[in-house]
DNA sequence: CCTACGATCTGCT
DNA sequence: GCAGATCGTAGGG
C-alpha cells in the first residue's frame, strides 16, 4: 500500500531538499481517480529568491506560499495556466516546490480528454500548466491539505537513484538576477514527461 | 481607475 | 524561433 507523505517531510527547512525528495513520488486527486508520478519540480525560495513569488514579501495572492507545510499553493499564471506548488517552509516562513512535470499512471483517458490531446502524447503531463489541466487542479485547491485533503501526496517506496536526478537552472525566470542561475530545477534523466530535456 | 506583465502552451514560420 | 492567447495582481495616478 502506498503511505501518504506525512508533514514532517514537507517541514524541512530547505524547499530545494523538498524539491529533491518529491522526484518519484505520487500526486493523487482522490476526487477524480487520476494519480501520477513526480518527474520535474522547482524549489522556489522566500526574501532571498528574487525568482520567487515572495521575493516582494507577503501579498494577497502569494499568502498560501506563507502557509502550513504541506498544503498547496495553486496560482494562475499568463491568465491562463494553474500552477501547482507545495508549500514547504515553517508557517510564516515563504518556500514552495512547483511541480513541473509528472507522468501518467490512472485515470489517464480522463487526463486525456481534459487536455484534448491523445493519452499517448507527450503533451499529456509534461509542463506545470499541461499537468494541472490532466489532473483536473483548479484555483479552487489553493491552500488544500495534502496530507488529507483532496490531494495527497503518496510514497509507493519506489526510488530515484541519485545518478538519475539532473539539476539545472529554473524555467521562465530569466529576469531574477542572479537567482535565474540557482540551480534549484530537478529532473529524472531520460524520463520522457520531462518538460524540457535539459537546464 | 488604469496599465503592465507574468514560475506557460500552442501553432505556425 | 516567435507571436498570441487571456486575466488576476500589484503598483501608480
Amino acid at each position: 500500500m502506498n503511505r501518504i507523505l506525512p508533514r514532517s517531510f514537507y517541514e524541512k527547512k530547505n524547499p530545494v531538499l523538498v524539491a529533491r525528495g518529491l522526484l518519484g513520488k505520487i500526486i493523487r486527486v482522490t476526487r477524480n481517480g487520476c494519480a501520477a508520478r513526480i518527474v520535474e519540480t522547482e524549489a522556489y525560495g522566500g526574501s532571498l529568491d528574487r525568482a520567487s513569488h515572495a521575493w516582494k514579501g507577503r501579498t494577497a495572492r502569494n499568502e498560501s506560499m506563507f502557509g502550513r507545510p504541506g498544503t498547496a499553493y495553486v496560482y494562475l499564471c499568463y491568465g491562463i495556466h494553474r500552477m501547482m506548488n507545495v508549500v514547504t517552509a515553517p508557517e510564516g516562513v515563504a518556500g514552495a516546490v512547483l511541480i513541473r512535470g509528472v507522468e501518467p499512471l490512472e485515470g489517464v483517458e480522463k487526463m486525456a480528454r481534459r487536455r484534448g490531446v491523445p493519452a499517448s502524447e507527450f503533451r499529456l503531463t509534461a509542463g506545470p500548466g499541461a499537468l494541472t489541466q490532466a489532473l483536473g487542479i483548479s484555483m479552487r485547491w489553493d491552500r488544500c491539505d495534502l496530507v488529507c485533503g483532496p490531494i495527497r501526496i503518496e510514497d509507493d517506496g519506489m526510488r530515484i537513484p541519485k545518478v538519475k536526478i539532473e539539476e539545472g537552472r529554473r524555467v521562465g525566470v530569466s529576469y531574477a538576477g542572479p537567482a535565474a542561475r540557482f540551480p534549484w530545477r530537478f529532473w529524472v534523466r531520460e524520463n520522457r514527461w520531462v518538460s524540457r530535456a535539459r537546464g
